[in-house]
Formats: structure tokens, C-alpha cells, sequence
DNA sequence: TGTGAAAAGGCGCAAAC
DNA sequence: GTTTGCGCCTTTTCACA
């Protein structure tokens, strides 16, 4: 892996993760390159894993997923294996989209999408809570989205 | 817009928001259906907004952005105009790649990714407390990342 | 590293069934 | 929804500066 990123990397980088579709003429035409160092550009940085994969990005409203909680879980016992089965159990969840491990008050934080209060509170009481060893769980709601976005700072 | 969407739906954009590249013979195959019509649901997902767009993620370990943080903002005046201010601001900030208004406590939750402490603290006390009305800023530090996806549950 | 060109196959897209 | 097909375009490689 070749590390020091060159600003014309960072220009590619900066089209693509705004829009996977760009091929990779169309990216060689905006960072003003030919179309074969450009490809090989890319071609690298997805071997590098530097571009881990592209995905498609879906619309949670019209999915009727209008509610994002933000959840602040402690533990009551700490033991390597109750953290670990803790974890993997956050990972199989759908409706838990990041998860982090955090410093101070809590133990961990959740970021979970549902469709309204209701699928909420079911995921809460039937799921969340019913894991051994949770001791507390602080629903933060959000209201309203003013940003979000997948796009990394490039500077 | 054809709204109740069916299992094969479904199955199209969990496929999809999982690999974006996937082609749409490739998805025809694994969802058992013949070219054209998975063409056509794809592109009618795409013209309803269902999905919204594809993107390439990167890799923030490798881009050097090792850190996240999660910060509660509140503020000390809540008229109209300031709100507006406020809010186009973190909009134009690429470090933050989140940012709700909440029930409760704070005013503002935010995702902010840096590459250090230093480079946090420098964003914070030039960028965000610079603002006017901010009152407050409360910075959780994210230590470790248990999950992250932008996969939205479809069941 | 960059440029230009070229092969091959795949893909989007549409028509007819 | 299926099968078929056309033509463009993308990816990928090579020879060369």
C-alpha cells in the first residue's frame, strides 16, 4: 500500500464517495487525467481497501423509518465474555445501525432506526432489554435530521 | 409511486444497499427472476427516491480519521433565525457527518469524525464554540467501533 | 506515472411475446 | 413476467513516451 495520498487521490476519492456511479472515464475527465491512470487509481485504492465497497443508499423515510434513537446502554458486569456476547448480539440486530463502545458514562452507544415509537419500544422491551446483563438503556430521540451523509473529510 | 412493496422489492435493495456494484443480472439471478422486470423495479426504486443514490465508502482507519465523537450542543437562543444559522453551518462542516435535533436534554447531537484529539479540539474550539448562541458542547468519545453499517432494516 | 488505442464482453434498455 | 437482441460503453490490457 502506497500511503502518502496524493491530492489527486483525494479528488477521486472525493467524487466517488458523493457518486458510485461515476465510471471511471467519467472520474478521469473530472480530476482532468486519461482514462487509464485513473482507472488504475481506483483499481488500487479499492485494493488497498482504502474504498472498502460502494452501496447503495436508501430513502428510510419512504421506508417508514421515520424514528433514529440514539441508545446509552450500561452493563452490569464487565467479564470479556459478557462484552463479547453483548457485541455480537448488537451486530445481528437490523435495526441497530452503528454501535460504539465509549468513553465515560456509558458503556455503549446505539445508534438504532424504527418505524415509529411503537416498533420502538417493541425492539427495546423485547430485545435490547431482555439481554443479560443490561442494566440501563437511555433512549435519546431525534426529532428532526439537519445532516447526514456517508462523505469523509478529505483534507 | 407503487407503494406496498413486495418481498421480491425487498430483497432487490437488500442486495443492493449491501453491494452496489451488483449488476442487475446479478441480482435477477439471486432473487430468481428473469432480467428486464428486476431491471425495471430497480430503475422504478430509483426514479420513486427509494434509492437515493450509490456511493463508494472509505475506509476512515486508512484516510488517518481514527476518531468519532458524538457531541451534544445546546444553545442559548432558540429564535427562528438562529436555528437556521446554526443548522446551515453544520451542514457545511465535512467533519460532521451527522447532526439531529433531539428530544430532551440537548438542542443538538453530532457526529464528528477527526483524525486525533488534536485535530478535535481544533474543530471544536475554533469551528463550533466560534458560533454564536452555542452555550453548551459535550463531547463523547467514541473509543472502539462495535458496528457500523448503512444498511436499513427491511422486514 | 502519464497517453492513446483497441479488444472483448457485458450491460442497459427496449420490443415482442 | 419472459426471452431475445442490438448497440453502446466499460472495463481491462498493451505498447510507448
Amino acid at each position: 500500500m502506497q500511503n502518502p495520498l496524493g491530492p489527486i487521490d483525494r479528488k477521486i476519492l472525493r467524487l466517488l464517495q458523493h457518486n458510485g456511479d461515476l465510471t471511471a472515464a467519467e472520474v478521469a475527465e473530472k480530476v482532468e487525467l486519461s482514462q487509464s491512470p485513473c482507472w488504475r487509481r481506483i483499481h488500487r485504492m479499492q485494493e488497498d481497501g482504502l474504498i472498502e465497497r460502494k452501496v447503495a443508499l436508501l430513502n428510510p423515510k419512504l421506508l417508514g423509518l421515520s424514528m433514529t434513537v440514539f441508545v446509552n446502554i450500561k452493563l452490569s458486569a464487565h467479564g470479556r465474555s459478557n462484552l463479547e456476547e453483548f457485541e455480537q448480539a448488537i451486530v445481528g440486530y437490523p435495526e441497530v445501525l452503528e454501535c460504539y463502545t465509549m468513553a465515560g458514562g456509558s458503556d455503549y452507544l446505539l445508534k438504532v432506526v424504527a418505524k415509529d415509537i411503537a416498533g420502538y419500544e417493541r425492539f427495546l422491551r423485547d430485545q435490547l432489554l431482555q439481554r443479560p446483563h443490561v442494566q440501563e438503556a437511555h433512549s435519546n430521540i431525534a426529532m428532526s435530521e439537519v445532516k447526514r451523509t456517508t462523505e469523509l473529510p478529505l483534507d
